[in-house]
DNA sequence: ACAAATTATGCGCCAAAGCGTATATTGGCC
DNA sequence: GGCCAATATACGCTTTGGCGCATAATTTGT
């Protein structure tokens, strides 16, 4: 994988993704991360931004987690490039 | 790069080296990535969880960003999984 | 089209991240 | 040791993410 995730709405997409590739629902995910499933829809649209802890449970939770890198070298997929 | 990013300790510790290889202070960083000094040691001791904003305010700051990959498998990947 | 499942919002509440300011504490360097 | 830069803490305050609970709004299946 490794798509780039910049903003919180990136971060959303990927994780929506993620979750719909696994047939998972919100509620489902949500139980796994330890959070609700509101709380999913929220991070999933990025509109509000979460806190880290959130996040990173939820990635683990769909067993990604994230990578640190310098940006502009490519080794990374632009998540609007998909469709 | 790309360093594994699983918990706020980790992203602290990633995002201080970057942060010392570039030869900035932590009030440098503070002022690119709009935060304040005490935040900035917070985030690097990754004792107390932080906002998703803040991290990522820093990580541009330091020409860094965040890639999600799947967990257990290595870096360089390969795209023809992602489909 | 209808019912069921899924997802998006709303509201009051609490905990805590980040702020401003300021002060310890540490680390280099001479 | 002594001095100054750099980092770690402290306190009160404001903002807000996530909670519980609930309900709209939307999507999906038959």
């Amino acid at each position: 994988m490794n798509d780039l995730a910049r903003t919180p709405r990136q971060i959303g997409t990927i994780i929506q993704r993620a979750r719909k590739k696994r047939g998972w629902t919100q509620t489902q995910l949500a139980e796994r991360a330890g959070l609700r499933q509101a709380t999913i829809s929220l991070i999933e649209s990025g509109e509000k931004p979460a806190k880290l802890d959130s996040i990173l449970a939820v990635l683990a939770a769909l067993d990604l987690e994230f990578r640190v890198g310098e940006r502009s070298k490519g080794a990374g997929r632009h998540i609007e490039e998909l469709f």
